[in-house]
DNA sequence: TATGAATGAGGTTTCATTCAT
DNA sequence: AATGAATGAAACCTCATTCAT
C-alpha cells in the first residue's frame, strides 16, 4: 500500500517535470514550431517517455494549459471571497481576470489555442472533456456571483445571469487580445492606454445591467472611475 | 497593347483561380493542415506553379484572408453609406461586422491567423505591410464615424474616438469568438441566443458613450431592442 | 545574302552575350549552383531564350570553358612562336600555362569539370567533340614541339614526345590544383612558395628527357633556377 | 554493460551498413545525382533514418570517403613499414598510391570533391575538422621520409621535405588524373601507357633530388626501370 | 518504467526545361 | 527570334509517433 502511494506520488511528480518543461518550450516558440524532441530535452527524459504520459502533443498542450485555467481559478476564488458587496465582487473578478493576464500572460495566450476549432481533432477526447470540466467550474463562479446580484435587488432582474456573464467575459477578452497582440501599438502611436479602456468598458457593460438601487450603490463605490 | 492587357487580365485571373482553391482547402483544413499539393491539386495546377504567384504557404494564406478584409470593408462602407444619423450608423457597423461573421464566417475565422505573432515569420514583408494598409483604412472608418458623433454633440466629448472604437469593436469580436467557437453549445445545452447578447453588450456599451442628447436620440431609435 | 550576313553577326553576338553572362555567375557561384534564371536575368535575356542557344546548363557551361581553352591557345602558340631555341620554348611553354594558371583562374577552374565523368552525360555529343578538338590542337602543339627536340638532338630519342608531353602537362597541372585549393595554406601556414616547386619539378622533369647535348644547353640558359 | 557494449556495436555497425549503401550509390551516380532516397533503399532503411547518422548528404559523402583515406594510410604505412634502404622506400610510397589508384579508383575518384570548395558548405564543421586531421597524418608520412633521406645524405640537403613531398605527390596526381579520365584513349588511340609514363616521372622527380650518393644508391636499385 | 532507434508520411521549395504565343 | 508561363520531378529534410528491449 505504501509502495502504491510512492509510486502515485512519484508518477504525479514525473508528470509535472515535463508539463514545466512542456511549458517552457511551448512559451518560447509555440505549439507549432515546438518540438517534442525539444521538450524531451528539456526535461530529461527519452522522448518516447513523453508519450507514456501524454497521448499526443496537443494533449501535453492542453495539460500546460490548464495549468493555466488552475491558477485563473484560484485568482477568480480568491477575488470572490473577500465578503464585499457583490457589485463589488463582480467588478473584483474583472480585476482578477485582468491581473491573470498581465501576470500570467503565456497562460493566456494559450487559451487562443482552444479557439481553433480545426486542431481540437489531434487532441484526445479525456483531454478535451477534462478541460470542458475546468472550464465549467469557472463559469460557475461567475454565473453565480450575478445570480446573487439579481437576488439581492442589484442586478436587473430581467436579466439572464449567463448572458450577462458571458457578456462581461467576452468584452473582456476582446480587448485583452487586443492589448496582448498590439497594445505596444495602441500605447506608443496612439497614445492609447487600453487599461484605462478596458476599465471604462467593463463599467459600461455592468452599469447596463444594474437596477436603480445598484446604480446607487454601484456610484457610492465609484468602480472603474479611478484615475 | 491589346496584348501586353489580355496577359494582364489572364494572370489576375489566374491568381484569382488560385486564391479560390486555396480558400476552400484552407477552410477545410486550417493553415497547419492544408497542404500545397492539395491547393495546386485544387487549383488544377502544378505545385510550382503557385509559387510563381505566392512566396509561401502563409503568404497565400494571407492573401486569402484579404479577401475578406476587403468583403468586410465594403459591407463597413455601405451601412455608414445609407446618410442616416450617426449614431445609427454606429449601429449599423456593428450589424455589419455581425453580418460578416455571419455570412462570411471562413474569413472571420481566418482572422484568428493573425493574432499569432509566431507565424508572422513566414510571411513575406510585402504581404505583412499589406495588411496592415487594409487594417487601418477599416480603423478609420470606425474612428471617423465617432469623431462625427462627438462632434455633433451625441457622442460625450470626453471620450477619445478611439477608445470608443476599439472598445465597441473588440467587445463585439469578443463575443463573436464565443458564438463561433461554442454558439452552439450555449444555445442547445443553455437555451441562450448569443446573438440577443452581442446586441445588448453592443447596445450598453454605446449607452455609456452617449450625451443625454444622444441618448434620448437613441431611445427614439429603439436599437438593440428589437426583439 | 547581306541580311544573312547580318543575322549570322547579330545571332553570333548574342551567343556571346551570353557567355559573358553565364561566365560571371559560373564563376561566382560554381556549375551547381548556378542557376539558369540568374544567368538569363544578368544577360537580360528571357530564360527560353538561352535554350534557343544551349541546349542545356552543361552545354553552357562547357561553352564559356572553351572561351578559356582559346585563350590558352593563344598564350601557348605566343609561347612558342618566338624563334627561340627549342628547349627554350618548352620552358616558355609551362610559363604561359603557369600564366594561364594565375592570370585566368577562373577558366582554369571550370576545366576541373571535364575531369568529372558522371556530368559528361548531361553534356550533349556536339559539345564534347567541339571540346575534343579544340583539346587536341593543344595537345598537338606541345607534342610538335618536343618532336623538334628529339629530332634536333637535345632530347633523348629514346623518348616518346607524348609521353614527355602528358607528363610535363600533367605534373603542371597537378601542382596548380595544389596551388589553388591551398596555395594560401601553404605559402602562409608552411612558408612554401609552390610557384617555386612547380618550377623545380618542371625543371627536375625537363632535365630527365635531355641528352647530354641538350643538358648542356639547358645549363647555358639557366632555366628554372633565377630566384 | 554488456548490453551498453552491444548497443555500441551494433550503433556502429549500422553506421557501416551506411556507409556500404551509400558507397555503391555514390559511385555509380556521383554527388550530385546521388539521391538519399536511393542510398536509404540500398540499405534497406528509412530515409530518416540516414539523417539520424549523417547530418546532410555531403556529410555521408565525406564519411563514405574517408574510408577511402583510412585504406590509403593503410596502404602508406605497409609501403613504408618494410625496413628497406629510405628512398626505396620513397619509390615504395609512389608505388603504393598507383596501387590504391588502380584498386580502390572509386575512392581515388571522391577524393575530386574535397577539391570543390562550393560544396564545402554543406559540409558540418566537424566532418571537415576530421577530414582535415586525417589529411595531415599523411602528408606526415610523406614529410617524415623525405626528412630522413635529408638527414642521411642520400637527398640533397638543400631541398626542403614538404617542397619535395608536395612534388612527388601532386606530379603523381596530376598524371593519375589524366589516367582516370582519359588513359582509355592515351592507350587504345595513341598506344601509350601512362603507367609507364608516371614511374617515369616520378624517376625523373626523384632523380632531380638526390645526392651523387643516393644517385648511386638509387640505380643501384633500379628504380622505375623495369619493363 | 524508460528509452534508443527507427520510420513513414509528408513538408516546402527549387529549377531545368518545354510550350504556346 | 524571343519569351512568359507552366510544370514535373525530385530534393532534402523534419518530426510525431511506435516498437523492441
Amino acid at each position: 500500500m505504501g509502495i502504491q502511494e510512492r509510486k502515485g506520488r512519484e508518477k504525479e511528480q514525473r508528470r509535472d517535470e515535463i508539463l514545466t518543461a512542456a511549458e517552457r518550450v511551448f512559451w518560447e516558440k509555440g505549439l507549432t514550431v515546438a518540438t517534442m524532441d525539444e521538450i524531451a530535452e528539456r526535461a530529461e527524459l527519452g522522448k518516447s517517455t513523453l508519450y507514456l504520459y501524454y497521448k499526443s502533443k496537443e494533449d501535453l498542450y492542453l495539460a500546460v494549459s490548464m495549468r493555466g485555467g488552475q491558477i485563473m481559478r484560484r485568482l477568480f476564488e480568491e477575488a470572490i471571497g473577500t465578503g464585499e458587496p457583490t457589485l463589488k465582487l463582480i467588478w473584483n473578478l474583472g480585476e482578477a481576470y485582468y491581473r491573470f493576464f498581465r501576470e500570467y500572460r503565456e497562460y493566456f495566450r494559450m487559451f487562443y489555442f482552444m479557439e481553433n476549432a480545426q486542431v481540437h481533432s489531434q487532441v484526445s477526447p479525456e483531454m478535451l472533456e477534462t478541460c470542458a470540466a475546468s472550464d465549467e467550474k469557472i463559469w460557475d463562479l461567475v454565473f453565480g456571483l450575478i445570480r446573487r446580484g439579481i437576488e439581492e435587488g442589484t442586478m436587473r432582474p430581467d436579466l439572464d445571469p449567463r448572458q450577462a456573464g458571458v457578456m462581461l467575459w467576452s468584452n473582456a477578452n476582446g480587448l485583452m487580445r487586443q492589448m496582448d497582440r498590439a497594445g505596444k501599438y495602441w500605447k506608443e502611436t496612439l497614445g492609447l492606454d487600453l487599461e484605462v479602456t478596458l476599465r471604462m468598458s467593463n463599467r459600461f457593460l455592468v452599469l447596463g445591467m444594474l437596477t436603480e438601487r445598484g446604480r446607487r450603490q454601484w456610484e457610492e463605490m465609484n468602480l472603474g472611475m479611478e484615475q
